[in-house]
DNA sequence: GTTCGTAACGAACGGCGTTCGTAGCGAACG
DNA sequence: CGTTCGCTACGAACGCCGTTCGTTACGAAC
């Protein structure tokens, strides 16, 4: 009672009962934080996912997060940690153990890594900057050098092959979450055509023999099909390519 | 006369001369804008490249750069290319002619492209959300592109892998660049082996025996090193991986 | 009954990208 | 020569942002 504030409140008096005052109101958690900072991403993408937003999604105001969160870029790791979840991971087989299936269970996991981190528009970006540590980053690295070990290569190589892989990963997913950015609505196709013509428009064949050569099919085939041409030369490389050889 | 506004600067009255009145000035142009950035980049990092500091810079105010440049993504854009520009390019053979020397020149290529990029703080990231089609993006597409030619390899197959090279180049230099900036001045060997250990030393055998087992050689070999080898893997994985094989 | 640690919160700080209205100024034009 | 016009330049402002600070409420411990 003391002090007497009064009402210090200028600006929204509908609200009757101060958020303090309310009782329940199902707790925060960290946990929580990442659902409400997941649902905006996914709708309004990774600029969308501010302190203020995730907060208004929670009915709270923004500093109530940090006490869940050091920052906004804690908040992104455990958010792309979250997403990393949604990754099915193929059973690892035991250390020592062949396993025949190993290219065929690669390939999909990278591919569908792609898609997951690629859906949720722009995540994938955070992993460039921060080398990912939390639990879902580590068992996808896990299941990795385990269908890598299955192919029975050396410790060294899948080393690097599994650095190599995951920067691959991050690196196409961002890009096709900036492709979907860059659409919104718009057709993906016409727009890149067109910025397509606008640059090679005022190329000289004489200074870009190749690259003017080439116009048609440098804009052939579906992300896909680049996608999967993409991992089939890296697993190629890969067992071409022994570390110290 | 009108109107008379009479003297509406209620801040700095320091300044006897508006910079208005002064004459000469050097004039500002986009070049000039990316020169002042590129400076700003170097010495303070992508984050720091605002476009008040740059104006700041010019001796300018935020509002007269929008003259130059339609938004901050541009003159981000307008850097890129810029850096671009200070990779050497091989003389590209003519169309049709085999090149034996390709692979050491597409080699020295890549890793020079990647420590360039990863050089200038944080500038990689630009590309990874616009394709870039700036004239030096451009000219190194066709370098790309001309030693890929005198490996023989098909059209279709090149223009795979011409944006599998980008995308790797862009991710490479991105991530050289976080790492740069995570260490900062402190030790970038003690802080990445203490971000390990703190992530492993709460790792069970049980559920990641390979990571267990692999601890130490996960972080063997320098950044060099594991440039040359992803390089040497791509260009394998290339020449192994016809298009529609 | 009192103390105390801590979650929650409103307000504020400093900074951001961008827009707006206007001022200056040289060239074009009558 | 006088006027108009287009364009560069600019200060101020708008609406955001991440983060910090000081205070309040409240449950558990004593």
């Amino acid at each position: 009672m003391a002090k007497s504030p009064g009402e210090p409140r200028p600006s929204t008096p509908p609200a009757p009962v101060s958020r303090r005052t309310r009782p329940a109101k199902a707790a925060l958690s960290a946990d929580a934080l990442v659902s409400a900072a997941l649902a905006i991403l996914d709708a309004d993408g990774l600029d969308a996912v501010t302190m203020r937003r995730v907060a208004q999604a929670l009915d709270t105001g923004a500093a109530s997060l940090y006490v869940y969160v050091a920052n906004r870029d804690e908040l992104l790791a455990l958010v792309y940690d979250r997403v990393l979840g949604e990754i099915p991971l193929p059973a690892v087989a035991a250390v020592g153990e062949p396993f025949p299936r190993w290219r065929t269970e690669l390939s999909t996991l990278v591919r569908t890594a792609i898609t997951v981190l690629g859906s949720h528009r722009g995540i994938a970006t955070v992993a460039l900057g921060d080398v990912p540590t939390g639990p879902n980053a580590l068992a996808l690295a896990e299941a990795i050098l385990g269908l890598l070990a299955g192919a029975g290569i050396d410790d060294l190589t899948r080393s690097l092959a599994l650095d190599l892989i995951n920067l691959h990963i991050t690196a196409a997913a961002a890009e096709e979450s900036a492709y979907a950015a860059k659409g919104a609505e718009g057709h993906t196709e016409e727009s890149a055509v067109a910025a397509m013509d606008e640059a090679f428009g005022r190329l000289s064949a004489a200074d870009y023999p190749h690259l003017v050569s080439m116009r048609e099919t440098l804009t052939a085939g579906s992300g896909d099909e680049r996608d999967a041409w993409g991992i089939e030369v890296l697993l190629n490389g890969i067992l071409g390519t022994p570390a110290r050889g």
